[in-house]
Order: C-alpha cells, then sequence, then structure tokens
DNA sequence: TATATTTTTGAATACGTATGCAAAAACGCT
DNA sequence: AGCGTTTTTGCATACGTATTCAAAAATATA
C-alpha cells in the first residue's frame, strides 16, 4: 500500500508539531537548531518530502516556469530549452515543456499553462493572440517572449538587436566591396526576419546597393529550394544574408551541389550561430546571437517579477557579434 | 487583487451545491443535464478552472508526465521530446522536462519528479541509478527507458532492435561483396551502441569478414575525429556502420574533407534517419528508428500502468529498416 | 531571583477540490 | 395517487501544507 510520508509523520516521530516540520522546510520560517535537528533526522529516516501540490494549494504559487516551443527543428531552440532548464533548475524551478503545433499558440495550451499555475511563462518561437496574453496579465502572470520582439508594449521581450545585426551583415558586405545582395527571409510574420530585413535593406538603400529579396521559412528545406530557384534563374548575387543558420546550410548545399565557389562567387552570412555552423563541413559566417546574456535577462526579468509583480513591460535587446568563418 | 475564481463561486451563482460543481469537471460522475448545463454557463461566465493542484491533492495523481533528456545536441531527442509532448497532449497529460546534465540522472531530478508526484516518467538518454528505479517503484510511478534496453527486467523499455539491426546492415554489406567493416562507436555505457555492435559483428565473425572498431561519443566532433584519424592512420574501411547518424555525418565530412569518395571508396551507414540524414548535402543512408511505434508502444505502456498500475516490465523492441540514399 | 523581553512552539484554520453518505428528487409501475 | 426504485444532490470531511495567534520556553535585564 501506497503511504507517502507526511509532515504529520515526521513530526510524531520527532516529537513536535506539524508546523514546525513545515517551518523547517519553508525557508524563511525560523525553527531552533535543535528541533530542525531532530526533524532533520526525523525526515532523513522517513524519506520525508514536502508535497508540492500541497504547498501550491496554499501559497497560492509554484516553482514552475512554462514553456512554448514549436520549432523543434531548429536546433537553436533546443538549445534554448536546455540552457533554461538549467538556468531555472539552479534557481529551484522546474520546467513544463508545452509544445504548439500551429504557429499561433493554442487556447489548450493556454489552458494548461494556467491550471498549473505556473511562476512564468518563456514563448519562444510561437505567436501568441492578444486576449491570450491578457488572460496571464489578468492572473498576474510574468510572460516573457524569447527572440521575439512585439509591437505592442504590453509584454517583456528580449531579442537579438536584429536591426542593428542587419545593418552590421550589410556594412560587413559592403565594406568587402560588393554591391548587390541578397536576404533569404524567415516566416514573415517574425519580428526576427522583419527586423533583420530592415536592417539589412537601410544600410543598402543608403549605400545605394541593390537589394533582393527572397521569401522562405526557417527551414533548411526552405533555404535550399529557395537557392536552386535562385541559381536556376541565373543571377546568384555575389551576397547572401540568410535569416538564420538552418536555412544557410541549406542555401550552402544548394550553391556547393551547382558548384558555385563559397566564398569567391557568392558569400554567405547566417543567424544564430548554431552549432551545426561550424562544423568543417560548413563553417559558415554568421551573426552569433549571445543566448547566454539573453536566458540571463530572461530569468532576471521572470524572477523579479515573480518576487513582486509589477507587470513591468519592456523590450530588452542585446547586441551580439559576427563569427567569421570561411563563407565570407 | 488576484482572485482565482473556484468552485464555490461557480455553485453560488449557479445556485447549486459546490459538490456538483466538482461533479461537472470531474469525468466519470453523474449530474443531471439539467444542473450540468447550469454550472457551465456560471463557470464559461465566471471563467472558472479548476485548480489542477486542489485535484492532485486530494486525489493523489496527477497529469503530468516526466521526460528526462541529456543529449539535445542529437536531433533524434528533441524530436521524441517533440512527438510525446503531442500524444501526451492529446490525452490530456502535461510533460515536466527535466535536463541533466550529468551522464547518470542526478538525485536533485529524481527529487523533482517525485516532488510533483508524476503520473509517469519517460528516461531517454540518461542513465539511471539502480536505488533510484527502486524509488520510483516505490511510488508505484510506472517508469520508462526509452531507446534504452535494460540489462536487468525490473523495467519496462522500449527500443529498436538494435542487436538485428546491426546484423542487417552488416548483412547488407556483406551481400555487396565487401570483406572488411568498421564500426564507430557511441557511448561505451549506452546499451543502443553496445547493441548494434554486437549484431554487426556477430555477422561478421559468421562470415569470417575483418572487423575494427572505433570509439566515439554519439557527437558530431566524435564522428569527425574518428574518422581523420582513421584516415590519417592510412586504410579506410570499404565500409563503415556508425552507431548514429550524427556522428555518421561527421565522418562524412571528414571523408568529403580527404576526398574519399562516398559510396565508391568507402560506404557509411548511420543509425537513426534524422532529418539531416535526408539533406541533400548528405544523403546519408541509415537505419530508421520506427519513432512513432516506439512512442506508441511508450504512451500504452504508461496509460496502462497509470490506470492500474502492476508493475510488469518488459523489454520491448521493434524493428526498424534501412533507408538507402546515396551513401551506399 | 524576579521580571521584562524575545524567541520558539503548537493548536487551529485555510487553501480548492473529490467523495462517501444520507437526504431529496425524479422516475417507473400498478 | 401511491409506492418502490433509481438518480441526483448537498453536507461534511479529507488531502498535506503554510500561517496566524496565543501560549510556552528561552533569554536578557534589573
Amino acid at each position: 500500500m501506497k503511504h507517502t510520508v507526511t509532515a504529520k509523520d515526521v513530526a510524531k516521530l520527532a516529537g513536535v508539531s506539524q508546523s514546525s516540520v513545515s517551518r523547517v522546510f519553508f525557508e524563511g520560517a525560523k525553527v531552533s537548531e535543535k528541533t530542525r535537528a531532530k526533524i532533520m533526522a526525523a525526515a532523513e529516516e522517513l524519506g520525508y518530502r514536502p508535497n508540492e501540490f500541497a504547498r501550491s494549494l496554499i501559497t497560492n504559487r509554484t516553482k514552475i516556469i512554462g514553456i512554448v516551443m514549436k520549432g523543434v527543428h531548429n536546433p537553436f531552440y533546443p538549445q534554448v530549452l536546455k540552457q533554461f532548464a538549467a538556468a531555472f533548475k539552479e534557481k529551484g524551478y522546474s520546467m513544463l515543456f508545452v509544445h504548439t503545433n500551429n504557429d499561433e499558440i493554442e487556447a489548450e495550451d493556454v489552458e494548461t499553462l494556467l491550471n498549473y499555475n505556473v511562476a512564468g511563462v518563456i514563448i519562444t518561437d510561437a505567436v501568441m493572440a492578444l486576449n491570450v496574453g491578457e488572460e496571464f496579465k489578468k492572473n498576474k502572470i510574468p510572460l516573457v517572449f524569447f527572440n521575439r520582439k512585439l509591437n505592442s508594449d504590453e509584454f517583456y521581450s528580449v531579442s537579438c538587436n536584429n536591426l542593428d545585426a542587419g545593418r552590421k551583415v550589410a556594412q560587413y558586405f559592403f565594406d568587402q566591396g560588393i554591391a548587390e545582395m541578397a536576404y533569404i527571409a524567415g516566416d514573415a510574420d517574425t519580428s526576427t526576419s522583419r527586423d533583420r530585413q530592415r536592417g539589412f535593406q537601410e544600410v543598402l538603400k543608403q549605400k545605394k546597393a541593390a537589394y533582393r529579396h527572397f521569401s522562405a521559412d526557417y527551414t533548411y528545406n526552405g533555404g535550399y529550394t529557395t537557392a536552386m530557384q535562385m541559381i536556376e534563374e541565373g543571377n546568384t548575387p555575389p551576397a547572401i544574408f540568410v535569416a538564420n543558420d538552418i536555412m544557410a546550410l541549406g542555401v550552402l548545399d544548394a550553391l556547393k551541389k551547382n558548384s558555385i565557389q563559397v566564398p569567391e562567387q557568392t558569400k554567405v552570412i547566417g543567424f544564430d550561430n548554431i552549432e551545426m555552423a561550424s562544423w568543417p563541413a560548413y563553417q559558415l559566417t554568421t551573426w552569433e546571437q549571445p543566448i547566454d546574456e539573453m536566458i540571463e535577462a530572461t530569468l532576471a526579468y521572470l524572477l523579479a517579477e515573480i518576487a513582486e509583480y509589477t507587470g513591468a513591460a519592456e523590450t530588452f535587446e542585446v547586441d551580439g557579434h559576427l563569427i567569421e568563418r570561411s563563407t565570407t
């Protein structure tokens, strides 16, 4: 028969009250060293472990962070997941993983997060209807958009300074004497892709360099087929800025297949600096997103808001930097 | 002020008792259609949502599945995570994601799982001390080792029939007239790598074909450097079986860098059939793990054990099959 | 030592839900 | 309509913890 050992059991064995046991396991409460020792011994002996649910029920708080993720195909996101898990574990939090199939985060998913009364939510690569955001606000659950910038200033978001990165990449190409460049976009409804493009295009316009636009979808195949088409059409630009690494790899493979020399004939720059970008086969020059900083900012914000909810919103952007490898 | 709406609130508005509200939201309980309608209307109006914690507290059950994962670098695992999340979501379960840094699942992680009284646990690529397993057994929490076969028959495990797969791969090479083959192993302490090797080696021995062994670690770099060494030593075997795809990609890149023709000079077969294996740049022949089947088996077992715990253990193996691409 | 003050402790209660039990209501039958 | 039977409902309680409040113990002060 399953008998989970409770605080009462420990209390009985230690010859104290349940309250004292509770106090030992609730940090910030005071107990004398003597009884603490007694209780710890008893708890050890019985293998006592406070019931998280009873705890959450009464405190109306949890130690759970919800993380919403869609694109498990882009290795950037598993990496992010891992780092969040590690960072939050250290702070005593666990991760509730919510996978959305659709671009837009589903009502069901939001309900899950609310049902579990998560302490905070991280939304990575999913889109969220605005009324959904209100739902979190109403419940005073802090929310962070990770790697997405909102046009609304209603929520905290942390992302790379994509606009500036786009500019820098354009400038970099330009400095190499290139006057015609292409951009391969990711999903059009993402701020990341749009901002990278805007910055990139802005500099080109200023320099009066030619800009060509291609639309893709943040996947390897998207990059590959887009590049193939580009090549078939017969004028492959001398420089291509690709909205993320995984697409850039597809682009590189397409170029290689068509025996187009990189970087001699065409230079390629990606975005993210995923692990694969450094693989010998690719050696992709790319804009590194400072994941560590981004994680840290998210963590700091969430913990602060969990400690005391203010609902403060901010659009936080961190700089990244170019990692030069052999595609430029 | 945060006022989570409770069953009592709904009851008051609907003019019924809290018990009736509970019964409406607890599946399997009976309420008359009339009151159900009244309650649903009131619940809708107030935006009522049952508190999972109060629920779990009293039922001593949760709708949470813990999933333990280490190797987020091998895309096979994110894929698995995604599919589990989707499958369990459909059944009304949520996923608690636990990331282990070390090979061995840490005590802290186990505690998390126990604290949240998870309904079931899936351990993917981590190792677990035996006494830890006992802990789960004691609490009647069903446990599945995914993609790991145990030498003990104490726990349920689901994996690909790696032994047979190894045999088939060897036979496949042999049928192509090859009499000398190499195996590049993954982490030595994994059953997957060992079984693949055993099957492979077994057939070679029987056919009196030469076998060469290389040790690596299931990472791209491991595959790459191992292959580089192999090449430097000057006798690259005509056929290589690599314990997983991500290493195989490293091997292919090393071969390519040294201008060794694949498949003409050396044939390569990987394992997993991750998405990248089908990329134009690689076109890796590989043994496909039937993820869907493996997920399904895991799901079925866990749900059955959750419904009624028996502690039954089984070593479940599913066949996979070879996907021929252009590296053979 | 006696008293004032601080610290520690225990009893009681609350959190929001599920559920056994008995009362009430609805239903079926003659 | 009257009775027996089934279905539905509400009351009361329990789950395991945190927390308030008052009592008790320990400590400081005179």
